[in-house]
DNA sequence: TTTTGTTGATTGATCAGTCAATCAAAAATA
DNA sequence: TATTTTTGATTGACTGATCAATCAACAAAA
């Protein structure tokens, strides 16, 4: 079977195999053994190809991390306005493969293997600020820049926190649900500051 | 040194311990042996007193939900009015100890293992239900009964969520603004729905 | 003497990581 | 084209370390 150019398919397969059992057993406690029965190789070709188990789950976050990254830019570009922007973030953020329950299972092992892993941190961060900034800059143009700073926060802990609590499963939010709460945000705190933003009447459920 | 009555006392120690070492670590994989050192017995007679390394980390929990319950009650009867008792749930929420690196650590890592432990996971619906439901009872003072819904909701989300992003510890938020930023969400939307509640101006950094 | 508290030593299981060996395609050589 | 050599892909078997859990034994109180 061997052919030539096997490693960069391997990669991928043994980075999207961790993805799903991570997701799956919702802890980064799985073995490589668990990781490369579901990439359909042996768990040595894993160390061969990754060196170690901490680099390979470093690899998914960050490939997980870019993966958002690339919906993020793309529903960004179809926006026009400020305001469109910031809803495009939110239902980024809401996306239905974001939102499925292993996704959230294994984002929320990574929050917690960041506390031990720098490396994993730093890819954390990295999303942190991206999120905040990419809101801060719509936010400008809508309301004074000290208020844009304080919803930029708010919003971000918001998205994050429906994310968390999503992950209890016990009276689950609905993703139309969790954009509106967010939108009602925003809309509840421009209200004041702008002349053109309407005030928030939001639909839930 | 064996005296009687000492039970208690060694289950008490080992959770604390438990406490301390998960929040330091940052994760819940800690071994029995850590946890004993940290609580000055050794590891053998963690096991006596609590027969597995998953029920000595689900009693820690319970534990520290219990401690958390307990600060609200106290504030909650302290508070007199709907809005003053808001205030008093939120800044529970975000006071000190809780709010403490290790402690925001200890909480995400039980989080992560609520998605394999039912146990565990219980606990944290338990206490996820209440203060939703907290906050519920307070906002049905102020507003209609399918507003306050929405923002309990929203609430607690961002409650979470200024939790959640508090663990990584990049632009740390102060527990004033986190507190602030919540008032501030009840607050601007509150105010087309109330007619004595005031406009939102709270004061961040 | 019985009961309660306590530990050191040990066991058994689990896993990350290593290594030597195999296999088949590609490249080099004849 | 046919043959040999090289090289990347791949694995089974093994090792060493870690750790939860057990147990037999002992010490002090009742």
């Amino acid at each position: 079977m061997p052919k030539i150019g096997m490693e960069p398919v391997r990669r991928k397969a043994l980075v999207d195999a961790a993805m799903r059992v991570i997701g799956d057993h919702g802890s980064l406690t799985v073995t490589m053994s668990e990781i490369a029965k579901q990439a359909g190789v042996s768990p040595a070709l894993a160390h061969h190809y990754f060196g170690s188990k901490e680099q390979l789950l470093i690899e998914t976050v960050r490939s997980h991390l870019q993966r958002l990254r690339d919906s993020v830019v793309t529903e960004l570009g179809a926006a026009k306005t400020p305001r469109e922007k910031l809803s495009a973030i939110i239902r980024v953020s809401f996306q239905a493969d974001q939102f499925a329950p292993e996704t959230i299972a294994a984002w929320l092992a990574f929050y917690a293997e960041a506390q031990r892993s720098e490396e994993t941190r730093r890819f954390l961060v990295i999303y942190a600020r991206r999120l905040r900034s990419n809101l801060l800059a719509n936010l400008k143009a809508l309301c004074p820049g000290e208020d844009a700073e304080r919803v930029a926060e708010g919003a971000a802990a918001m998205i994050d926190g429906l994310y968390i609590r999503q992950s209890l499963r016990s009276a689950p939010i609905s993703i139309e649900a969790s954009i509106a709460l967010t939108e009602d945000y925003i809309n509840a705190l421009l209200a004041p500051l702008s002349q053109k933003a309407a005030p928030s009447k939001g639909q839930i459920k």
